[in-house]
DNA sequence: GTGAAAGCGCTAACAA
DNA sequence: TTGTTAGCGCTTTCAC
């Protein structure tokens, strides 16, 4: 009936090997400085017991917790229509695990959760916090800078290229580069009224892949681009306005995969061809989204597991230790981008 | 600079107000039995000072953690193509945040992780555990029985049914009903010859719903099961054997949306229309998938954010505070299953 | 190399 | 109603 009577304690492991829980503190954190047979002896006596440590009372001391906070803030529904979010959570999970911290999900839905994760974060339960989907008037890195938690922001804040304070750490990709790549190739397929849907621009992912679109497309007709969401129902709604208003254009570089999706819809709903008439690029790659729709999306990939993986490997890396390096010199300074590669599919 | 120094404790709320800790500690906690005035000065002083309680602290004597882990246990990569479980999550998470509780996320890949997951639910770190995805084979329940963490399942694990002992705790969908009314509705638009695409037989969730579909055409030909795995690669696949099988099939009951998005490119492919030559029917009414698939899928919903909100209610609900009744009595017993709606959209 | 002892910050009897 | 006190289980000096 498994009792839900008190676990064994470190005295009971000591008791039972014959030595000072002392030794069985050391044995348990790596056996340093103590020797062999004592420390086969202690093994014995913790496996016997089924002894495992109180997380409780070792932070009591320690005050470190092997727990970071992911907080992903996005008011909208879109977090969970985007497998993005999940597969970054996967990448993080999967590093954590390997460095035996746990992670603590903070969900925020709108500005009232945002006192309490900062509550919770000022709080020191956690030895240090990833933050995703930032929006420009976000009030949440301040809050957090002034709990004084070490963070690793998902993608790159507004307020990074600021004056000389040393900038947040963050990761992202090449929003700008892959944006040139794609547009780049549409222009390499002979294309020549190549039309932007953008993402949200309050958020610099948008923002950065409008700049690259721009990079190649600086002289085209502004009436190519419009503005959106980054949703499939935002994506529709912008395809439409642009038929309406540049009926020619042949070709379309979407923010993300999910915009493709609400454009691709609407293209074969007037009977275009894809990419016969117009040609489309997504980007993310994010499936199964960009492989199964029809005609399956040429877009621009992004390492998005990698992303997350190295946001806690970024988070986690304070040379004496999670905290120490931060607690000195304040952030380590700036943000990491990875690449990002186009992936040719049928649609461009 | 926020300088990390120690968070101020107890002692130097007292001592600001004038008051013995266990004061404080009264008026942290609710303030019960403490008087206005006094309340209210310890009020200030913690206001003040910006006092936040130590987490581990308390945990140490209360042996209450107001934490519970989520386990995901989906080797597979599905998981993540899926927003099913994200929704699940969002729910969990609004729940648990209304009562002050942290959510640990706790994700495995494969076999490999179980032990780890077992272990750190079997340390005490968490009040209790929700658990996800179970495969028939999975040995993760009896870890987590021999845990004596008190938990709720996902979706009805496979031994509920079994002899006398009181059933696990879990919260699943009308599978097997809503199936049946998806097939009636195909069988009312006059359909004969109705194929079903199973998901992952291994997992109760694609029993039911096979189960639910035989409900209603017990008669017809086996050959028009085909055994699938819940994913749009699979989904196609198994539409392609079918109309080989069976070029004659009229309508499709899909085990869910993604199985439902493969068989549609399959249909689409063969120049077969969708109703008109097959009608088609989903499960579980994912955004964006069945909203912006072509045609809009008709499809059976479950209302995912509320299996998590119960969940997580559930699990929460222990008579005398989290633990209690699950020490004494074992698990409550039994499960609750939550209604399912046919939408109807254009493929059916 | 090993043990003894002093807390970490809090809650919960128990006294007053 | 309020204060005093004794730990919760662990790590970590400091002696030995």
């Amino acid at each position: 009936m498994t009792e839900a009577v008190s676990r064994p304690t470190l005295e009971a492991v000591a008791a039972r090997a014959g030595v000072s829980r002392a030794t069985v503190s050391r044995v348990v954190n790596g056996g340093n400085g103590v020797r062999e047979p004592l420390v086969e002896r202690v093994r014995r006596a913790v496996e016997e017991l089924g002894y495992v440590p109180n997380q409780a009372a070792r932070s009591l001391v320690t005050k470190r917790h092997d727990a970071i906070a992911v907080v992903i803030a996005e008011p909208e529904a879109r977090v969970f229509a985007d497998p993005f979010f999940a597969l970054q959570l996967r990448g993080i999970s999967k590093e954590l695990t390997a460095r035996d911290n746990q992670l603590v999900l903070l969900l925020t839905e709108g500005r009232a959760d945002h006192a309490r994760v900062a509550r919770y974060l000022a709080g020191g339960h956690v030895d240090g916090a990833l933050v995703f989907s930032l929006h420009l008037d976000d009030p949440l890195p301040g809050l957090i800078r002034t709990a004084g938690v070490p963070t690793v922001f998902g993608g790159r804040p507004d307020w990074s290229d600021g004056g000389g304070a040393p900038g947040p750490l963050y990761v992202d990709s090449d929003n700008r580069g892959g944006a040139r790549a794609a547009v780049r190739h549409l222009v390499g397929l002979g294309r020549t009224r190549i039309a932007h849907i953008t993402g949200a621009l309050d958020q610099t992912s948008a923002v950065d892949r409008l700049d690259g679109y721009r990079d190649v497309m600086g002289d085209a007709d502004p009436g190519l681009v419009v503005e959106s969401d980054f949703t499939p129902g935002g994506g529709e709604r912008a395809m439409r306005e642009l038929l309406d208003r540049r009926p020619d254009v042949d070709a379309l570089f979407a923010a993300n995969d999910l915009t493709a999706l609400g454009a691709l819809r609407v293209l074969r709903e007037r009977g275009l061809r894809v990419p016969g008439d117009v040609a489309v690029i997504g980007f993310d790659d994010v499936l199964p989204v960009a492989e199964e729709c029809d005609p399956p999306l040429t877009t621009v990939r992004q390492d998005i597991e990698e992303m997350g993986r190295l946001m806690a490997r970024l988070l986690l890396a304070g040379p004496a230790g999670p905290g120490a390096a931060w607690d000195r010199t304040g952030p380590p300074a700036a943000g990491v981008v990875l690449p990002t590669t186009l992936i040719r599919r049928a649609s461009a």
